[in-house]
DNA sequence: GACACAGACTTGACTGATTCAAGAAAAGGA
DNA sequence: TCCTTTTCTTGAATCAGTCAAGTCTGTGTC
């Protein structure tokens, strides 16, 4: 986990401006990777008093394009972030309650796969998702939800990383 | 490109009831493969007459669930869908426009990959999306717009398939 | 062929993530 | 410290998708 000054010094070296929302944006997607853009909000806002939503989308939006943080939308959910990007990682992902957790990449760097055909597309990252039912998920006696990818908004996508079983800590989830 | 009959078939082996704007979208995707859902809501109309879009939501849903067609949704995108269903292939998306191809995948059945670390997850599927340039975008000069998975409203991606370029019709782009 | 009923469609409102735009505030170089 | 540029705030808007209540219709049964 940076320290503020690791933070900062981030973000100057991505030429980047610091500022209080971006170092706290940075510093909230470190802490918890996989989190969907509500529950960083909140956990901005936690730090620092109050932030507009604004300024929590424009700093996302900053960070992912200066290649400090990176988005990833599984099918069915919102956008979330980590800010795991020096390797080239994939994601696992729960049909049942949304929980995302890492899968490293056997061949490291991008694209880590090559198409049977590329159809002339010029191919610089394969992304991979493996989708399936958490443990806890498999584990618990409700196993009749919906599932995430057939009907999004049946299930509690908001979780923002693996649920309570996991090691990761948990966002709030509204 | 099934008939209309085969179609009918198609739905009543499914045990879905055959309504005419089931009969329309199912032949719309198959028409049409990655349509958004706006371009097919529009085709069912050209086809129909006025058909709310309430029922085509419902429509796609419940071919989904049937398993008759298939939802995808790359990050930034609308939701897709594509008839193809009895293998397991996979997508290339441009960047720049939206554009969607796709791959056949080498093993064939789901899942085509297992992640090196499952962290306890029952994986059924491995759903694989190539990211790049399409060759219409890459020969474009205006190669400088905002990409898609950064940026994802800035780009034109409602465009239902491959561009003009491409063998695939193109539905309304809006 | 007529009837009944569950399932499908219409209508209209709503939600929630995300974006837009204009003005105020603040970071960082001169 | 000042100035310029970028960032943040505020408030509204957009757009995909969902909800809910009522009407209609496909399909099995008589």
């Amino acid at each position: 986990m940076p320290s503020s000054q690791e933070i900062e010094r981030i973000l100057r070296s991505a030429e980047l401006r610091v500022t209080r929302p971006r170092v706290a944006v940075l510093h909230s997607v470190h802490q918890h990777p996989h989190a969907d853009t509500n529950s960083i909000i909140d956990d901005v806002r936690r730090r620092l008093g109050e932030v507009s939503h604004q300024a929590v989308y424009d700093v996302l939006q900053a960070l992912t394009s200066a290649g400090l943080i990176r988005r990833i939308q599984p099918s069915g959910s919102v956008a979330r972030y980590e800010a795991r990007v020096a390797d080239n990682h994939h994601h696992i992902v729960c049909r049942s309650c949304g929980a995302v957790a890492d899968v490293d990449c056997s061949v490291g760097f991008a694209p880590c796969l090559t198409p049977p055909e590329a159809h002339g597309y010029a191919i610089d990252e394969a992304e991979v998702i493996y989708w399936g039912i958490c443990p806890t998920c498999s584990a618990s006696p409700s196993g009749s939800r919906e599932l995430l990818a057939a009907t999004p908004k049946d299930a509690p996508q908001l979780l923002s990383t693996t649920p309570a079983s996991a090691s990761e800590p948990q966002l709030h989830t509204h």
